[in-house]
DNA sequence: TTGTAGGCGTTATCAA
DNA sequence: TTGATAACGCCTACAA
């Protein structure tokens, strides 16, 4: 490691015989520069290493060119795949990124968070935090005055926020259209917790269809599980119970789709003969359960590089920063979990 | 959206009726200030919601309190909780994260990566790119040219790296020791792609084990695969036709394991009574495969986290900044997979 | 204990 | 087409 970095833009310039103001429009293109200082110019900055500092850039500038993503459950894959999706979008467009991470994404303090990136001069901000119970409480207050666009990951319509999101209802609702097509009848659900937003919605989707097709629901045909394994292995035998007619289930994951083929598999419950099976995410894994698991696939790479794309929009063009919510529609994987015959 | 983040220190001062350099004494503590006119100050700064700009101040420290992290394949649980345990020691010793993603590791340009880094005048650089091939290559060279400390994850020791890393040999030769201690004794290998630094290590640890236990290898006993489930399947198959004295297999992660299940499934291959596996990483599904799998656990969050303190020390103290590497033992989880009777 | 002024590296404005 | 110079917001000598 050299000690500093102590090469400028000053001496570039001095070094070509030319003006700071010169070497600054060689590099950023804002003026035109005679073709022969331009050549010159570029070799001294190739030769000397210059690499101009953003910070002193974004100073002058007062844009950063950095984007504030925040995020939570990156252990899992959805999430993680999402801000693989961010980055991707996020460098083509020539934003760099500031990552934040939350650890209890019910609870945690928001406002410390987006202040230090605020700090930062985060030209725009992705808020990729799920939506559980109340913890969009702060930003429905303290939007208007966040001074930098904000897009929202996993969210329902807000009044004024722009969100992007996979319709959990649409996703819900063709889990069990399929099912019920595979002349399944009785078809229970595995929910999520329910002070998920998104756990919410696949529930709705699972009713819109079975009431859409004639059967009623009931609250004994649903259990709540925490979205892990274990928790779909406790949730089938506690669904198994409470509702012994049942001859299908809608996972709303694949986790816990998991856990509940396992018990399934101790009580020799045959799936898809005894019990009809969908889950939810399309895990790398899910192809390879046994029995493979029909599940229900969200583009999760697309609606992070949506997101970007929509706040680099805002960031041009702050008018557009009006009330939408941009939803993505997932598609049903049809494997053998839910196929009787 | 206010327009603009107007208030700056000039204004704070303004309003409490001193100077900037009290202000700025007050918000950083590096010089004593009367009591009454810091509660004073503090009040204004509330009042105006005052937000340091990180930009100037990085501009005047030379020194952004930034962390630049380059991490790849973040859709895996591995790297992903890795990226967990960097955050959360970063943001607990006060730097913030700047990430970049690399999608094909084994040849993407690094220069540039590393350039618009330090462009953004990171105090320091994670290298978190499993070795690959020759890729290496640009550090071995550039290295010392870099103006920025760097601690390589997933690496070898190189003359003068800094690295973190989990001892994949180890956990390759206690998986091996575990299958021989449950009375295994003719033990396959499926292996990741061998270019990976770790896919060797884990063979070598494999060897290793069957070497001192005074059995034989052979080229016929391993077969590589891709890290994928697909590749697991096809690799367990070519291998039982190329060792068909094998009743064990170790396999160098719980992807490929879960794609070996299947197979050994559909051909009324018993596991763990026809044929015993290990598998490698812990993924949180493992223990609901069928059989739960015995596999190897590695700290991958803690990896993240020490790789920041060690960063830390080399910001702090250049001096530090000599060839070391630092190994994590993996740990052998035990499960139905290995164990026959 | 507090204030003044210079400078960090870059871009933008205004002249030339 | 080029050059001087004043910001950008903050910190830190140096002075008071």
């Amino acid at each position: 490691m050299d000690s500093r970095q102590v090469v400028t833009i000053t001496d570039v310039a001095r070094r070509a015989g030319v003006s700071v103001s010169t070497v600054s429009n060689v590099l950023t293109g804002n003026r035109p520069v005679a073709e022969a200082t331009r050549v010159r110019v570029l070799a001294i900055v190739e030769e000397l290493g210059f690499r101009p500092n953003r910070l002193a850039r974004g100073l002058v500038n007062r844009s950063s060119k950095t984007l504030g993503v925040v995020a939570a459950g990156l252990e899992y894959y959805g999430p993680s795949s999402t801000l693989v999706g961010i980055e991707q979008q996020a460098s083509e467009m020539g934003y760099t990124l500031i990552l934040s991470l939350i650890h209890a994404p019910e609870t945690e303090d928001v406002e410390s968070i987006v202040a230090n990136l605020l700090t930062h001069q985060v030209d725009g901000i992705i808020w990729a935090i799920p939506q559980i119970g109340r913890n969009r409480l702060w930003w429905e207050r303290a939007y208007r005055h966040v001074p930098a666009p904000v897009v929202f990951l996993n969210t329902k319509l807000y009044p004024a926020l722009v969100g992007v999101d996979i319709d959990n209802r649409c996703g819900g609702r063709k889990a069990t259209e399929h099912l019920l097509e595979m002349g399944y009848r009785r078809i229970g659900l595995i929910a999520g917790p329910l002070d998920w937003w998104a756990a919410q919605q696949r529930r709705d989707g699972w009713q819109d269809a079975l009431r859409d097709a004639g059967f009623a629901v009931d609250d004994r045909h649903v259990v709540e599980g925490d979205w892990k394994p274990g928790s779909g292995e406790r949730a089938l035998a506690n669904l198994m119970e409470q509702y012994t007619e049942m001859d299908a289930v809608f996972v709303s994951n694949d986790q816990m789709a998991l856990g509940a083929m396992r018990w399934a598999r101790d009580q020799h419950v045959h799936i898809p003969q005894d019990l009809g099976m969908v889950g939810y995410d399309d895990l790398p894994e899910a192809e390879f359960f046994y029995p493979p698991l029909t599940t229900v696939r969200q583009q999760v790479i697309e609606v992070g590089k949506l997101a970007v794309r929509e706040l680099a929009r805002l960031i041009i063009d702050p008018e557009e920063n009006t009330e939408r919510l941009i939803l993505l529609e997932p598609e049903l994987v049809v494997r053998a979990s839910s196929q009787r015959r």
